[in-house]
Parts: C-alpha cells; sequence; structure tokens
DNA sequence: GAACGAATAGATCATTTGATCACTAAAAAG
DNA sequence: CTTTTTAGTGATCAAATGATCTATTCGTTC
C-alpha cells in the first residue's frame, strides 16, 4: 500500500499554514513547464532563529492534518526546503514532534483563569461564560484539537500534561464555587464538572475531528450548557446574555 | 526514528486481543531460550471462514491500539502467524483495514432504538435513559471508540456513514420527543440534543482515548446528564432510577 | 495411505523513510 | 571586491515495510 499523498488525505483540512515570511515558492520539481530549463529552488537564507520558528509552525499545521506519522519529506516540500534542512534544526523526527508539542501547548491555558473563576465579585454564570469563551477560543483550533487528539491516542505525555494542568486551573476553581453556590441538597461532584466540560469540548471535537457541521457562534450553546448544569443545582442564572 | 515497538507505544492498553481459537503461542522469535533448539511454532490448521475471522478480530484489537498504520508484521506475530499468510486472506493492508471498519462497525446501532424512542407507553425519561444505556454498552468499547477516532482523524468514510445512522436512528428521534413534551417556551433544537450526547459520549473518550479515570458505573452520570435536560424543558423526570 | 490445500519458512523486491555527509552558494565582514 | 562563514542542497545509506513467490510441511478428508 503505498502511501497516499498528504493533501489527499485530508482535502477538507484547512489550506495553507500561515507562515508569512515564506513568498510560497513552490517546490522546483512540481510542473517544471515542458520546455523551460528546470529553474532552481530559489534558495532563501533566513537567520536561524526564524527558520527554525517557520518550520515549527509548518509542522504543527502539517502534523495536525496528516497525524503524527506523517513523512519529514512531505514536510519539507511543503516548506520549499530539502528534507536534510530539517535536520540542521532538529535531531531526529521525534524531537521536531517534540518542539511541535511545545509550541501548541505554550500559552494554551491562562494563568488568569483561576483568578477570574474565583472573583465572586462577579455573577457565577459570567464567569463560567467568560472563562469558556476564552478556552474555546483557545481550543477550539484545529491544530490544536487534531494533534491533542492524535498525541492521546499514542499515548503521548502532552496529554497528562495538560489534564494536570486543567484540572488545576479551571476544574478545580470551578467546581469549587459552584458547590459553594448550590442551593439544593445535591452538592455538585467532579463528574458534574466534567458533563458540562464534555459538553462543550465537544463542539470542538465535532468540527475538528470529525469534520461535522458546527453553528458558527458556539456562544449561545455554551451558554445554555452552563445554565442547565447551574439551574440544576438551584443558581440563579439571569437573561441570556450571549451577545456580541 | 524507528519505530517503537507496539507494545511499548501504548502501555495501558488492555492486556491480549480475546480470541479464543489461539492457544497465546508467543511468536517463536520472542527468548528461544538459549540452549534450546528452536521449537517450529506449532502450526494450526483452519477452515478459511474461521482464520480469516480471527485475523479480522486481531486485526481490530491490534489496530486499535496502536493506529491504522500498525505494520502487518507485527499484526501477524501477534496471532502467531506469517505475515505472508495475511495476504492470503487480503489483497493488501486497506482491504484488511475495510474488514476491520466493516467488523467495528457491523451491530453497533440497533435498529430498535427508534422504537424504544418513540415508545410514549414509556416515559420519556426512561426510554432516553435505557437508550444511551445500551449504546454506551455498544460504543463504550475500546477497539470502538479508537478505532473510530482514529478513521475520524484521517478521514476515513466509516465516520460519516456512522454520523448519518446515529442521526437517523437517535438523534432525531430524540429531538422529536422532547420537543413533543417540551413545556417551556424554548424549543429544543438539535444543539440541545448534540449537547446531552457529547456530554455523554465524553466519558467514553475521556477513558478509552486520554485514558484518563472515570466512574466505574456510568448510569448514574448519564441519568443525570439527561435529568438536566429534560428539566430545562419543563419535562418530569421522576426519582432517580440508575439502580443494577 | 494418498490427495488436497492450509500454513510455514524465508528469500526477495521495490519503495519508502529517517538520517548523514560532502559540497555549494548566499549573505555578511573586512 | 575578496574572503569568510554557514544556511541550504542533493546524493546516498541503512533499515523498514508492503507485497510476492517458491519450496516445503503437515493436518484433514476420502
Amino acid at each position: 500500500m503505498p502511501r497516499s499523498q498528504p493533501s489527499a488525505i485530508n482535502p477538507g483540512a484547512p489550506a495553507e499554514p500561515a507562515i508569512a515570511e515564506v513568498p510560497a515558492t513552490p517546490p522546483a520539481a512540481t510542473q517544471p513547464a515542458a520546455a523551460e530549463p528546470r529553474r532552481a529552488r530559489q534558495r532563501k537564507r533566513l537567520p536561524p532563529e526564524e527558520r527554525r520558528l517557520q518550520i515549527v509552525q509548518a509542522a504543527v499545521a502539517f502534523f495536525a492534518e496528516v497525524g503524527l506519522e506523517g513523512r519529514t519529506r512531505d514536510l519539507s516540500s511543503r516548506l520549499g526546503i530539502t528534507q536534510s534542512l530539517l535536520y540542521k534544526y532538529f535531531d531526529s523526527k521525534e524531537s521536531l514532534l517534540d518542539a511541535v508539542f511545545e509550541h501548541v501547548y505554550l500559552g494554551r491555558l491562562s494563568p488568569e483563569w483561576p483568578a477570574l473563576l474565583r472573583d465572586r465579585s462577579l455573577p457565577l454564570k459570567e464567569r463560567i461564560f467568560r472563562f469558556y469563551c476564552e478556552y474555546t477560543d483557545a481550543i477550539f483550533r484545529y491544530e490544536w484539537l487534531r494533534i491533542f487528539m492524535f498525541s492521546g491516542l499514542t499515548g503521548e505525555k502532552l496529554n497528562a500534561r495538560y489534564f494536570t494542568h486543567l484540572q488545576q486551573f479551571a476544574l478545580a476553581p470551578l467546581m469549587d464555587e459552584i458547590q459553594a453556590a448550590a442551593q439544593g441538597e445535591r452538592r455538585p461532584d467532579m463528574e458534574d464538572i466534567w458533563n458540562l466540560h464534555g459538553s462543550i469540548v465537544y463542539l470542538g471535537i465535532r468540527k475538528h475531528i470529525y469534520q461535522t457541521p458546527t453553528p458558527d457562534d458556539v456562544r449561545p450553546v455554551i451558554e445554555r450548557a452552563i445554565d442547565r448544569l447551574l439551574r440544576d443545582f438551584g443558581i440563579e442564572t439571569g437573561p441570556p446574555m450571549a451577545g456580541p
């Protein structure tokens, strides 16, 4: 079974990675117009730091699309560079993948979320709503969701690390606050929180993993999910707030 | 990067595929005790149909664990057969994978669910609860969830087919019935149904994809999720029913 | 016990793929 | 302009991998 071209594997994937620096020079091998003397690939010499970043960004988009087993040759040809150049910047494919994990991981969890969630000067519903708006802004990305899923399936450490942080920075405060505000006799437990979380995250999974239609604006859906949970514990939710 | 052994990729994966017919004969290459004259693999002659089924079952477990790019040599060594024998039963790895998809797909969706969900002689909550108990019994399986996720990520047709059926056999009836029973002014839409569905399915994802701890018995969690949705639309839910 | 054919052993092929290396040329320094 | 530096190239290696083929072995059936 000859491996199919990556572009064929996932036709629905977003166009090209947004790498501003590269003037999309297609690899010379692509259609050297019959008579034309195959023009050599224009060699572009970049400062190492810049090139390295460019490679990592492209690698994020690439591995998100085709999976972690994507071939280094395909990645390099997307970048318009030679495969061997990759090895000037990374010792091995594995270390490139580590850089990819690092890159998608960084900045994904805001350190301000615990404070936001615990800020009792705001209504609980508003805090949770704002948190999930920011959260989904951060993770409902093609690259992030798919790399996270790929790495989850192959048991990469990325996921365990992420869940630990998520628990600490978001889910734990979330549960504390809902517990403190709960009115009825049943107290929320962590599974109630996971239930809310899952119902929201599943929106992203539908969109970026299964590539199924989802609402353009997820905020009203998120708001309703929050309302449902809060009301279940007798907490006032107030009027709808999903404006612009 | 030499490919790591499949057993090393996913140490948390369930032990061995349940293949009753194979007397777990480890591949001869594994530890032929120093002095011992390498004993020939015990040859087992099976009727073609049986062998084919055995291969497919093992392939399901195998690809679920290591991904669809798993190597045929590893699969065959798990089965205790030669790699070339696989090609006596399947033209190519691709056709083997097709058989795998077929196998995991079959019997996953019960044709009786629409009738169950629409049976108004039962309380709505009970219908939904029974449906999701059966549904999660069917799909909260290591093999199914992972193969479904792998094939979703690579854009396999399996997923589209499955979602079409799911919509038709379960989600559409579900929405109809909840709409019919709804009391408040807001009518449920499909996103409300997806919300319930996602919150439940996410339990399986946490367990089998991310391999994170989840409750042993998911039924109480499912019941609460259903209650929340129904109450949100003013529908009576009655006392808890999550017994044995 | 003879015939059939499932299964093995294992060599082998053509590609693919991660990785290496000696050389080349673009940019910067003098 | 010349020299120096090093980013980038193209050829190539070794191992892996899907697939094929031959000769042989042995369990089943008649």
